[in-house]
RNA sequence: GGUGUCAUAGCUCAGUUGGUAGAGCAAAGGACUGAAAAUCCUUGUGUCCCCGGUUCGAUUCCUGGUGACACCA
């Protein structure tokens, strides 16, 4: 079996091609992307349509919702199990999204970290807001000092997640990060869509008024009550909630969504760029992308 | 045509009592291991509109020019 990762920034036309790239391989498409697993986030997260959906049969699009817990290592796990179901009647299978991590999740697998114990989670969020930054990172220099050493010292999630670890298992958090790639029992290609900087940007500006058209103002109305959850901290929403709590006006908060998704497709690519495994292809060139399927499926079991 | 105000970073503007300048926005670079569309870090040389004058020294003061805006004819 071989596993075929379309990846790309956002707005770079992802959706549209997998379509056609799925049926080339006859394969279903497995969503890669983080946000466009929670259901009731279609417009914002610019989601498949309905008639997509009917077209190639979907995996993890509009699955959860919004107040499951989720991670890239539960989403790993969950994957694997997938393909290990699909490989039996197909030869390749096509996954496609942009949450960089997720892919990473997939390709490389992610270390074995034990579960963070919920009530250690909480606590631990409470602490950081009552006693600051400071007196927890001191705690971790104290209970794991590798990490320490390497650790972003001013990004908050990383050291109360560290810590989070210390706590609930009671071994240094360095002590789980063993960093090693994990074999996986199929072959992966990884295909990368890119545009001009230029290009894309205008896409992203574009697609946004769009989302708006459609209606984006309403769907974040609706989601509203549930914006302090994870799967609404997400550019397209958190915007429109300002609005809808009045701090901004409405053309602010969509100049904000467009700044923070070009910011968002910059980070991508950034990460991105670290692959030397990709094959890029401009989305435009389709044929391109076709011979180089045709190239490399499987075709005998 | 006359008078006045303005001309500084891609944009909007501060500022320099004369010692060559800085904010916001935009933009750029980077990190990333169980919340990742998250979270965090870094980056400002620009003919200070042009010609000339005063001065040790002008983006700053003065003459003239050009352009924009406002008011008066």
């Amino acid at each position: 079996m071989k596993l075929f990762v379309l990846l790309g920034p956002t707005a770079v036309g992802k959706t549209t091609l997998s379509l056609k790239v799925a049926k080339l391989l006859g394969s279903p498409i497995i969503n890669c992307d983080s946000r466009q697993i929670y259901k009731d986030m279609s417009i914002g997260t610019a989601a498949p349509t309905k008639e997509q959906l009917n077209e190639v049969k979907h995996y993890f699009v509009k699955m959860l919702n919004l107040q499951d817990y989720y991670s890239a290592a539960q989403y790993e796990a969950d994957i694997l199990q997938l393909l290990n179901q699909l490989q039996h009647t197909h030869n390749n299978i096509l996954l496609s999204g942009g949450s960089m991590m997720y892919i990473d999740a997939i390709c490389n697998g992610i270390d074995d970290i034990p579960n963070v114990d919920a009530e250690i989670r909480k606590e631990l969020k409470e602490r950081l807001q009552t006693e600051g930054l400071e007196t927890l990172r001191h705690e971790l220099k104290l209970l794991d000092p590798e990490y320490y050493s390497i650790a972003d010292l001013k990004n908050p999630k990383r050291i109360v997640h560290a810590l989070e670890i210390c706590y609930t298992s009671g071994k240094p958090y360095s002590s789980f990060r063993v960093n090693k790639k994990k074999e996986r029992p199929f072959q992966i290609i990884k295909i990368g869509l890119k545009r001009e900087r230029e290009n894309l940007f205008e896409r992203i500006n574009t697609r946004v008024d769009m989302m708006i058209e459609e209606g984006l103002v309403d769907e974040a109305e609706r989601l509203y009550p549930y914006r302090h959850l994870n799967a609404l901290n997400t550019v397209g929403y958190k915007e429109i909630f300002h609005y809808i709590d009045h701090s901004w006006d409405l053309n602010f908060a969509i100049e904000k969504i467009k700044k923070n998704t070009r910011d968002y497709a910059k980070k991508q690519m950034t990460w991105f760029a670290h692959d030397s495994e990709i094959r890029w292809f401009s989305p435009e060139n389709e044929t391109e992308i076709i011979n180089f399927i045709a190239e490399h499926k499987q075709t005998t079991p």
